[in-house]
DNA sequence: CGATGTCATGACACCGGTGTCATAAAAATA
DNA sequence: TATTTTTATGACACCGGTGTCATGACATCG
C-alpha cells in the first residue's frame, strides 16, 4: 500500500506539500498540486485513516450497538418484519455524509456482551457511541472506561444518559382524540404488560385524551395485560374480550396494545360471529406493517416511528461531536402519526356528541 | 485517554515492558506483571488499535457490503421477512471470536454507491472485504486501487472473484427427486424469469431429476416466466396455470419458480376450487418463512441457505487473510435442504413406478 | 532601494504503540 | 569460581500522517 512519501517522492516534493496538497488547508501552487495528483493517481494512494487517527486523536469513528442484525434469528417464530431494522436504517441515513463511519455491532441478543462491544469501539476510539434497544426499555450503560459521547436508542438509563424514544403518550393520546372525532365515545383500551415502559404512557394518553373531550373514564373499558408476552396468554385476550362484549353498554372501538393483539382480536372476533370495523372498530399500535397491512381489513394504528428515532439520535448526537457542547437534551420524544385505515368505523359521527347509549 | 506511556510511569516500568505485559509475547516477571494491570486498571487504558495497526500494517477490520439493511425500505409493500439480513448474520456468527472486527457498510440499495464504500474500507486498511448481493446475480468489482482479500456473497463476476452462492441447482434437483420418490409423475415447472441466474439453474436441476427418474421431459410441464418482477404479472401466472389444468394429463405437483409465486397459485387455485394438497401439490423455492409457514397448508420449498452462505464466506475470507495463500475456490455453492411441508401430496406412492395416467 | 509582508515549501518532531538490539542480573553449567 | 546461558528489562527507531516553525523567493510599500 503506498505512503504519503511514496507519492512526494514521485511528485518530487515532501511529504507535507502532499499532506497540504490533499486538505488545502494551506496554499499549493497549481503546478505543484497537478504533480501531487498525478502522483496519487499513478500509484493509487489512499491515505491512512490510522495514521491521521493517532495525530489527530480523531478516529472518524462512530460505533452502534444494536441486536436488530441478528433480531430475525431468534424470533423466527412469529411474523417477519423487524422494524427494529428502521432504527439502523435511520442512524445510517443521518451518517451517509457525515465524513463519519458507522461501525454496527450486533449484540446477537446476548446483553452480555455488550461491555466486551464497547471496548472494541474504545479499542478504536470511535468518537461517538450509539446503544439501540429492541424495544422500549431501561438499561444500564457500563461505566467501565470515560465513554465517548454516547447516546441511547428506544431505551434509556438512570444515569440520565440522553436518549430517544418513542412519544407513546401522545401516540395514544392522537389515536383516541381522534377516534373521539370521528364520533366514538365508548373506547376500549387492551394494554400490553404493566412492566412495559410503553403501557404507562400510552395508558396515561388514552386516559387524557378522553378526559380532554370531557367523556368519563370507565374502568370496564381499560383492560390491563398481565403477561410480558402478548402471545403467551391467550386466554387472557378471550377472556377480556367477553368481558367488553357482555358489557351493557359495550365499546365501539377497541384499542389494542400492539398490533399483534389487534391481529389476535381480529380472529377472536371474528369466530364469534363480529364483524369489523361493521360491529366493532378496532385499532393497533406500532404500524407494524406486515401486520397491519395485511389484516383484513387493513389496521388502523400508531407509526412507531423507528426510523425517525434512529435519525434523530444520529444526527444530536453529530451535532454533540462536532462542537462538544455538554448541553444534550436529556431525553427526546419522537412522536409517530396516526395511520388511519379502515378497521375504524367512522360513522358514529352522526350521533356526534352523544354517547350512543 | 491514558496511553502506554501513562501506564508505563505509573507502574514505574518503561512502555514497552507494558506492551509485552499486554500481549505475553516475552517473559514479564509476575511482579512487574501486577504492577502493570494495577496501574492499567486504575487508568482504564485501552490500547489504541490506531498506533497498533500503523506498526503492525494489520487494522485488524473487515468490510463488509450490503444492501440487506436497507432493503426493507424499497421492500415494504410486499410480504417482509427480510432473508438477505440472514447473510449478515452468518458472516457476523463467524467473526465473532475470530478477532476482527467488521465494519457493515449498507449501499442503501444504490450500487453507484459501492466504489465510495470501497474507498472509505482501504481508507480504514481492512484486511479484507465481503461483497454481498440482495438476489444470485453477475457484478462487477470496481478495479480502482488494489483491493484486499474479496470475496463475493450471492454473487459472482467475469473477474473469478472467489464468491459463494447457492445450489439452486441441487437444491431443485433434491425437490424434485423427492417429489418422484413419494409417486409424482407429472411435475410441472413454473419457473421465474428467464433473465435471473437461478433459474437457468433451477431448470437444469428439474431436468435432470427427471432424466434420473427415467421420466421424459414434458415441455408442457415447464412454463418460464418472462416478467423479472413476480408481482407485475398476475395474468402470466394464470395463463400458466390454466394451460396445465387444462392439459389431457395434467400435472400432479407444480413447482414454484419462488415461494412468491407459490403463494400466488395458492390463491388463483383455491379460486378455482382446486384443494391443495388434495387436487394439487405445490412447492416453492427460497423459504421465505414469512410465506412458507404462514400459508396454508404450510408449502414445501427448497431453503435458501443464506445463513451458511455468509457464514462460509466469513469463514473463506477469514482463512485467506490469515494465511495468504492465494488458492481459493473461484466459486463455492452451498446447497439448501429441502423443506417438507404439507402442501404435497405423498399418496401417490402406491402407483410407484408407473405414471397414473 | 531597503524594509516588510506574503506565498510556497521543507525540516522536524510527534501521535502511541511495537520490533530490534543491547544490557544487567540471575541461573545454569563447566 | 569462571563462564555460558537465560531472564527481565530498557533505549531507540519506526509505522504514516500532520502541526509547528523556519526559510527562500517574490511582491508590496514607504
Amino acid at each position: 500500500m503506498p505512503t504519503i512519501y511514496d507519492v512526494a517522492k514521485l511528485a518530487g516534493v515532501s511529504p507535507k506539500t502532499v499532506s497540504r496538497a490533499l486538505n488545502a488547508d494551506a496554499p499549493v501552487s497549481v503546478s505543484t498540486l497537478k504533480k501531487v495528483q498525478d502522483a496519487i493517481k499513478t500509484l493509487g494512494y489512499v491515505p491512512s485513516r490510522a495514521a491521521q487517527s493517532m495525530r489527530s486523536n480523531k478516529s472518524g469513528l462512530v460505533g452502534l450497538i444494536t441486536g436488530a442484525i441478528s433480531v430475525s434469528t431468534s424470533n423466527s417464530q412469529g411474523p417477519a418484519g423487524l422494524p427494529d431494522l428502521y432504527i439502523v436504517q435511520g442512524i445510517q441515513k443521518a451518517f451517509l455524509d457525515s465524513g463519519y463511519t458507522l461501525m454496527i455491532a450486533d449484540t446477537g441478543n446476548e446483553q452480555t456482551r455488550i461491555p466486551g462491544l464497547i471496548d472494541t469501539f474504545i479499542n478504536h476510539r470511535v468518537e461517538g457511541l450509539i446503544i439501540a434497544a429492541e424495544f422500549m426499555q431501561r438499561i444500564r450503560v457500563p461505566q467501565t472506561a470515560k465513554l465517548p459521547p454516547t447516546i441511547l436508542v428506544n431505551c434509556f438509563d438512570e444515569a440520565d444518559t440522553p436518549s430517544v424514544i418513542p412519544d407513546d403518550y401522545e401516540g395514544e393520546y392522537k389515536l383516541v382524540e381522534r377516534l373521539i372525532n370521528v364520533g366514538h365515545r365508548r373506547i376500549a383500551y387492551l394494554t400490553l404488560d404493566q412492566s412495559l415502559h410503553a403501557t404507562a404512557a400510552r395508558t396515561l394518553g388514552y386516559c387524557d385524551a378522553l378526559e380532554a373531550a370531557g367523556i368519563a373514564f370507565d374502568p370496564d373499558l381499560l383492560i390491563a395485560g398481565e403477561d410480558i408476552s402478548v402471545i403467551a396468554d391467550e386466554n387472557q385476550t378471550a377472556k377480556a374480550l367477553e368481558a367488553l362484549l357482555a358489557l351493557p353498554d359495550p365499546p365501539t372501538v377497541i384499542c389494542c396494545g400492539n398490533d399483534k393483539l389487534a391481529m389476535r382480536c381480529y380472529g377472536m372476533l371474528r369466530v364469534r360471529g363480529v364483524k369489523i370495523p361493521g360491529d366493532m372498530s378496532i385499532a393497533g399500535y406500532d404500524d407494524y406493517r406486515s401486520i397491519s397491512t395485511m389484516l383484513f381489513p387493513p389496521l388502523t394504528t400508531v407509526e412507531l416511528p423507528y426510523f425517525r428515532i434512529g435519525e434523530t439520535a444520529a444526527q444530536t448526537l453529530i451535532k454533540k461531536i462536532r462542537h462538544s457542547e455538554s448541553d444534550l437534551p436529556t431525553l427526546q420524544k419522537v412522536s409517530g402519526s396516526t395511520i388511519w385505515r379502515s378497521s375504524v368505523n367512522a360513522n358514529n359521527k352522526n350521533q356526534n356528541g352523544e354517547t350512543p347509549c
